[in-house]
DNA sequence: CCTTAACGGGTGACGTGTCACCAATATTCC
DNA sequence: GGAATATTGGTGACACGTCACCCGTTAAGG
């Protein structure tokens, strides 16, 4: 990170973040990186599943429900439409999920846990959490927890009054 | 998200996490996916060039030097090695970089701006700072920014105790 | 020295995420 | 009731990130 310090006195002040920004915006970023990279790695070695199919996984799992909408999913997990897709499309075809028609609206399809899929998740659960507490959540003291929940918040509050995207 | 607290009773309780746990981690996984997906399609349609191109050229351009090692970029931006070779690859194929021979050290390679690389991050500098901070710095307040500067190095901490992996 | 290990960097294949675009069904509004 | 419109979901192409693996060079250790 220290190159990125050295010789800014040729930039125009507005255009550059001070130090308390630099900390701030850098830090967050190469702290989600890098806490994506560990647990990404270790789900894939430990339970065969990634993190994107852990979290379409437990959402399914967590609804109680025994099977779900695309757009419900989506709602959920806040993805992108076509993300969505391809991720279930996967995962079909890997037999974590099954696609089932849906009836009472025709365009839709119900997705739903196979019993794969179920096995998977339920296997993955345990020492996904227990990593994500070693990782980060028993690292940072509960008060701090409050607060970038807060902070979350807030943004994705302000991220959603420019909603003039197409399907964000 | 709200789907994720449903019906959580069956589960063991020890895997699970609580209220304030889940509000934090799904907050920041959320947050940066959005914040993320806002910078890109932003950067991308102003100013062609995406993320991963601007966290190298900001990084050369900042560095204050003609050229650098990969190596040294890398230790900047704290990617993995092929992950950069590769995004090195596709900006020298893009004209925004060169690769130059290296004679101090014959295994290596120096990595410069191109003119159009400079004019690149040049032009992209002001907006994207001003971006960030409408979407991000300026959304949360100074002390939290403290504190969430303080989360993040004390994750990286974390993380770096457990390097057994091969190329981190 | 000369062997062995470590370093610096790269390749190809594959899974992932986004974009532009499409197909089909539901809904709205006259 | 029929045309415009919104909703639900999907496809194919392409850029990105990781893995397994490779090559050439430098440094270490006998």
């Amino acid at each position: 990170m220290s190159p990125l310090v050295a010789r800014l006195g040729r930039v125009n002040e507005a255009e550059l973040l001070t130090d308390r920004e630099r900390r701030a915006w850098y830090g967050l970023l190469t702290m989600q990186e890098d806490l994506h990279r560990h647990l990404s790695r270790e789900l894939i070695r430990d339970c065969s599943i990634t993190l994107s199919d852990f979290a379409v996984l437990s959402t399914l799992q967590m609804s109680g429900r025994a099977a779900m909408r695309v757009h419900e999913v989506r709602a959920a997990v806040r993805w992108e439409k076509t993300r969505l897709t391809h991720q279930i499309s996967r995962m079909t075809s890997r037999g974590l999920l099954a696609r089932i028609r849906c009836d009472e609206d025709r365009r839709g399809v119900w997705i739903a846990l196979t019993d794969e899929g179920r096995a998977a998740i339920e296997a993955a659960l345990p020492g996904h959490v227990a990593r994500v507490r070693a990782m980060f959540l028993d690292v940072v003291p509960p008060k701090h927890l409050e607060i970038l929940a807060s902070i979350s918040e807030s943004v994705l509050e302000g991220l959603e009054e420019d909603a003039d995207d197409t399907g964000s």
